[in-house]
DNA sequence: GGATTACGTCAGTACTGTTGACGTAATTTC
DNA sequence: GAAATTACGTCAACAGTACTGACGTAATCC
């Protein structure tokens, strides 16, 4: 409080870039790419009175049918309480079913109906076509760095959360079987 | 009501995968590489009582500094209001600056400050690393390709935006000039 | 039988986003 | 020069998603 007014520091103008040293170029692509990637479902989402939360539930009990709560608290990385809104108003909707536990009758496994697997497939669908048209004229080989580059940007930990689709009946790559 | 019972449908216990015509391996990627992008900053925002907006706001004004409010909302696609609040704050912790338009003095030219600099810097960096790790055994032609993928996901009216990036010294590929 | 685990839920809070309306100063238009 | 428009700031009200902490219940483990 003793500098007011010297305080208020003087406009830079000259622009942040490459040249600094980070990788500016991507980390905005990243930005503007993720951002119009998840536009697509937010509106099919909206007439369902639906969010982001809701399509990322669908989508990994689609993957992963059967998976339990807590294991997809894990997947997502949110809490318990945030989940339970979103999550109960998918079954309530019919779009998810909750099946007790076979060995362990205090778990809850996750499974769609035909209404959640038609619904994922519908949000799914328009970011599958801008993937395709992105990739258009581009062969195995380009796919396969992107492939390798996304899977590179995640935390090595978590990594293992990837591979754990559940068999895959045209097998491309797959650490499994 | 008719149908309470048999309206619950039966769970799918084979998974959603690639055979539906569905790009879902990328799909996939996309979320987990873009969750784990943002954590980084994330966390250092936190320090600071800041959130995703102000960085988003930190960023494109240090990016493009002397851009006007209406561009920074154009930039976003958010609304005045939700700009207001962040925009705010920033300016009020010295980390922008605003200036009167030269020529149109209604405009509010947006600086960044040292500090403003500064963490923007702070905030790039982990991405930064995070993407040279992710490239690190990939030559020029990878490189080139995933930013020919990044750019193709966006949409094309918005890729006039990205573009806009001013006076790089160290010119690479620029359309500009 | 007691501890732990899996899950559901309640209460309170924060951040980011929305729409709509209103005010002010500056610029443009007629 | 008066009127319309533009750029911006702000107020109010609300929604979606996330958080923490706490409590209850049923099932399993030891």
């Amino acid at each position: 409080m003793t500098d007011r007014s010297p305080a208020t520091g003087k406009p830079i103008r000259t622009a942040i870039s490459d040249d600094d040293g980070i990788d500016f170029a991507i980390i905005e692509l990243f930005f503007f790419a993720y951002r119009d990637f998840t536009s697509d479902p937010d509106q099919i989402l909206a007439d369902y009175g639906f969010g982001r939360a809701h399509h990322r539930v669908l989508h990994f009990v689609n993957r992963r049918p059967g998976l339990t709560v807590a294991e997809l608290l894990d997947v997502l990385k949110i809490t318990k309480q945030s989940l339970a809104r979103v999550l109960k108003q998918l079954i309530d909707t019919d779009h998810i079913v909750q099946v007790q536990g076979p060995r362990d009758r205090r778990q809850r496994e996750l499974y769609p109906t035909a209404k959640g697997r038609a619904l994922a497939l519908a949000l799914a669908r328009p970011q599958s076509r801008r993937i395709r048209a992105a990739l258009e004229d581009s062969g195995t080989t380009e796919r396969a760095s992107i492939e390798r580059f996304l899977e590179a940007m995640v935390n090595p930990e978590l990594r293992a959360q990837i591979n754990i689709v559940p068999a895959q009946t045209s097998g491309k790559k797959n650490g499994d079987h």
